[in-house]
DNA sequence: ATGCATCCAAGTTA
DNA sequence: GTAACTTGGATGCA
C-alpha cells in the first residue's frame, strides 16, 4: 500500500452541515458543489462522485485486491426457497474487535482491519462526521454478479448513522424502489430511483431511507470488469 | 439473439 | 402465529 490514500487532505462537510448541501452548478462553492443531493418520499441520498480521485480509486482497488480475503465455503453461499446457491458475488465482512454480522441466519465475527480499509474509514469519518465500526465488502467479478432487492434495517445497525458506501472499479447501476411500489400492480405508484455508482464515489444513505426504500445491484451483461463495494456501517455492540 | 423487468418457487427465522 | 428474507428460472417484451 503507498501512502496516496492517507495523504488527501480537503476541507469536506461536516455531518451538521450534510442537510443544507443540495448541488451543484456553483463551481464556487467547491465544498458545497462536491456533493449531490438525491430526494424523495423518505429517501435522502448524498452522493459524491469524486470521494476519491482517479489515482487514489486505482490505488485502493490494488491494495483491496491483495489485502481483502473473501468467505468461502459454507459462508459464500445461501439457501432460497429450499434450495442452495453460490452467492452471486464474493463477500468479506471486517470490523473492531468482538463485532459480528447477522447473514442468511449465521453469526459471523468481523475479522480485523487491514490497511487500506482503516484508511478509508478514517477518510469517511473526516469527511462525514460519523463514527464506523464495521465494514462489508461485496466483490462483483462482473456484471453477472448482483444484488437482489434488499433493505438495509437490520436492529443491530445504529439507524441514524447513514450507510457509507464506497464504488471502485467498473461503475454500476443501483437501483431504488419504495417498500409501497415494488410490484407492476401496487396501489402506490412511486418510480425507482436509478443511478450509477462510479468508481471512487461514496454514497451516504441517510435516515430514513432504508426504513422504507429497497435497493438493489441488478445483472449487466454487458459488464466484464470488477466493482468493489464496502459499505460501512456502524454497529450498536451488545 | 439478447438483455432486461417482472413474477414466482417455501422453509427457516425473528 | 405470521411476516420477512434470499436467488434463479420462466415468461414476455423490445
Amino acid at each position: 500500500m503507498n501512502s496516496s490514500i492517507a495523504d488527501f487532505v480537503e476541507c469536506r462537510p461536516h455531518k451538521r452541515n450534510l442537510e443544507e448541501i443540495s448541488d451543484t452548478s456553483d463551481s464556487s462553492k467547491k465544498l458545497k458543489s462536491s456533493w449531490r443531493s438525491i430526494k424523495n418520499e423518505n429517501l435522502d441520498l448524498s452522493y459524491m462522485s469524486s470521494f476519491l480521485n482517479r489515482t487514489e480509486a486505482r490505488d485502493a482497488f490494488i491494495c483491496l485486491e491483495n489485502e481483502v480475503e473473501y468467505f468461502t465455503g459454507d459462508l459464500a453461499k445461501v439457501r432460497v426457497f429450499g434450495k442452495w446457491h453460490d452467492l452471486p458475488r464474493q463477500q468479506a465482512a471486517y470490523g473492531d474487535r468482538g463485532l459480528t454480522y447477522k447473514f442468511s441466519g449465521c453469526t459471523v465475527p468481523a475479522i480485523s482491519w487491514v490497511p487500506t480499509l482503516l484508511k478509508l474509514k478514517t477518510r469517511i469519518e473526516d469527511i462525514t462526521g460519523y463514527q464506523y465500526n464495521f465494514c462489508l465488502v461485496n466483490r462483483y467479478r462482473s456484471g453477472n454478479d448482483s444484488m437482489g432487492e434488499h433493505r438495509d434495517d437490520e436492529a443491530e445497525l445504529d439507524p441514524k448513522t447513514p450507510i457509507a458506501s464506497v464504488s471502485l472499479g467498473e461503475p454500476r447501476d443501483f437501483i431504488f424502489r419504495h417498500q409501497d411500489s415494488r410490484s407492476k400492480n401496487s396501489v402506490r405508484k412511486i418510480a425507482p430511483v436509478k443511478m450509477v455508482l462510479e468508481n471512487g464515489s461514496l454514497l451516504l444513505m441517510n435516515w430514513p431511507t432504508n426504513v422504507y426504500w429497497f435497493h438493489s445491484l441488478p445483472v449487466r451483461k454487458k459488464i466484464l470488469g470488477v466493482r468493489i463495494n464496502l459499505t460501512f456501517r456502524r454497529i450498536i455492540p451488545k
